[in-house]
RNA sequence: GGCCCCAUCGUCUAGUGGUUAGGACACGGCUCUUUCAAGGCCGCGGCACGGGUUCGAGUCCCGUUGGGGCCA
């Protein structure tokens, strides 16, 4: 897959301890341009916040793109092994005059802010360090005098040529000497993105829209750092249903979260990639390998898009509905509360609901409905479908059933048509507190065929166990 | 507050100067039916607004409004 000549691009998480969607989408989206490009797809922790930065913060990030099938092709690399490499970037740029020492303190820094403000002019550092001479910063250093390292910014325009939003421009006088390194040595955030991807040669840079007012600090930087400044594609947020920036509080912000609800990870990763990118015609339903062949920067939106649960609940049901029986029960089984019935059964009991079930959780449930009895029943369909001769009629239908000749749907169907006849009532008078005590609930699959599939015995233990519920009820 | 980005049905989107503005989710109806789904058919619904440019703007330019982001 990789390739010495192709592209190299990157997904930099940081730590969090969950992986967004949004994240997950900047994953998908540079995993298939690599592929498509036939380049390399690295994966790197931006774990530079050693507070935060546990392992196994990223430990769940890595599991849930592993689940997800968004493989890497190099790393992951942790910035936190690579302190080096910054602190060596450090004082390369200090001894080219590329960046210089600042020796204010918070005080005087945080009273230059509050001077700015009180004047209503918006802040900007002094650039008081620029001035100090290279003898003088390097004399003032060794004495132990504490200092930030400063990036010297460039006293032009600089235009970033987006690959999906096309030129932007930012003016010199909109970016101060940002802070490279923090006076207690730690390297900061833009520091060790823009060193690593000098390091590791990366020449496209895809990630959220968030990052777009960063990149000319960036491309300022990958000029001072003297390497080659990558193309860049920033991809509009992902969003919730109240339109604001989706977040871990609003709920179904983790791709661990869907995975919980039973979420499949081809129907997430198909729907994530069609949040900001369509291949055209119309089509919706996409393969990895689709993806892969078709994917381009040029098909990317650059509008923000709306997370829809709903329609990802489709989308889910849509491979659902395709999926081999087999590979469904495999993939519902750790989802069934109440175990699964024997295989066969099982396969059948597949057939019949899939259609029904959006959720690999609601087909586990649905599973699990032939393992084991109702505990309860559905109160709503009780007093909907049970009448004072209710008990009555279902025990003249197991008496009916016991001598059925062959337990199928077709002879079960006849059956009971043919009891619902003789009683002079309608058949539908049987058939809803059946599906009842069959089910605990008035909502399925047919219910011949559930009656079928329950096989004789279980069938009827449970029609008795509900007359006994319901004469007990009286 | 400064800088930057974005703007087609409620939502995801197709559309790259000439279209009855297409598809999907959701919604409503019909169909199928013992229920619920799924499926099929039909429907509702959109180019934020105002100026330009042009013979002709959803499409190009400017502004307004609205939303979002970054910095502080």
């Amino acid at each position: 897959m990789q390739n010495s000549t192709g592209p190299r691009v990157r997904f930099a998480p940081s730590p969090t301890g969950f992986l967004h969607v949004g994240g997950a989408r900047t994953a998908l989206y540079n995993l298939l341009f690599a592929r498509r490009e036939k380049g390399t797809y690295i994966l790197r922790i931006e774990d530079t916040d050693v507070e935060r930065s546990k392992h196994e913060l990223s430990d769940q990030i890595l599991s849930a793109l592993d689940w997800l099938g968004l493989e890497h092709d190099e790393g992951p690399y942790r910035q936190s092994a690579r302190y080096d490499l910054y602190r060596a970037a450090a004082d390369r740029l200090i001894s080219e005059g590329k960046a210089y020492r600042a020796f204010e303190t918070p005080e005087e820094l945080d009273a230059e802010r509050k001077k700015a403000e009180a004047q209503g002019r918006s802040y900007r550092y002094s650039g008081a360090g620029r001035e100090i001479s290279p003898d003088e910063s390097d004399r003032r250093a060794r004495a132990g005098e504490k200092f930030v390292v400063r990036l010297r910014m460039p006293a032009e325009t600089i235009v970033v040529d987006d690959l999906v939003r096309g030129r932007v421009e930012f003016p010199a006088d909109a970016l101060d000497d940002f802070v490279l390194v923090r006076s207690d040595g730690h390297p900061l955030y833009h520091f060790c993105v823009c060193v690593d991807d000098a390091d590791m040669r990366i020449t496209h840079v895809l990630r959220g829209d968030d990052h777009l007012a960063n990149t000319p600090k960036h491309v300022a930087l990958f000029r001072a750092l003297g390497a080659p400044v990558p193309a860049f594609a920033h991809l509009g947020m992902i969003l919730g249903t109240d339109r604001k920036k989706l977040s871990k509080r609003y709920g179904a912000a983790a791709v661990e979260e869907w995975r919980d609800r039973g979420i499949f990870p081809e129907a997430l990763v198909n729907f994530l990639a069609l949040l900001g990118w369509s291949p055209g015609e119309d089509r919706e339903i996409l393969s990895r390998e689709e993806m892969e062949r078709e994917f381009s920067l040029e098909r990317i939106g650059a509008s923000p898009s709306v997370f829809d649960p709903e329609k990802l609940l489709w989308m889910n049901a849509q491979y659902m509905a395709r999926m081999p029986a087999e590979e469904l029960l495999e993939r519902a089984k750790p989802h069934a509360p109440a175990g699964v019935p024997e295989k066969d059964a099982a396969l059948a009991a597949i057939e019949l609901h899939r259609t029904r079930a959006r959720t690999a959780i609601e087909m586990g449930r649905a599973l699990s409905m032939y393992a084991q009895d109702p505990e309860e029943y559905d109160p709503e369909g009780m007093k909907k479908n049970v009448r004072p001769e209710t008990a009555a009629e279902l025990e003249r239908l197991i008496a009916k059933l016991e001598n059925v000749s062959s337990w199928t749907a077709p002879e079960l169907d006849a059956a009971l048509r043919e009891l619902a006849a003789e009683m002079k009532i309608s058949a539908s008078r049987l058939i809803h507190p059946t599906r009842l005590a069959l089910t605990g609930v008035t909502v399925g699959a047919p219910l011949f065929d559930v009656v079928a599939l329950l096989g004789k015995e279980t069938a009827l233990r449970r029609l008795r166990k509900f007359v006994e519920r319901i004469r007990g009820d009286k």
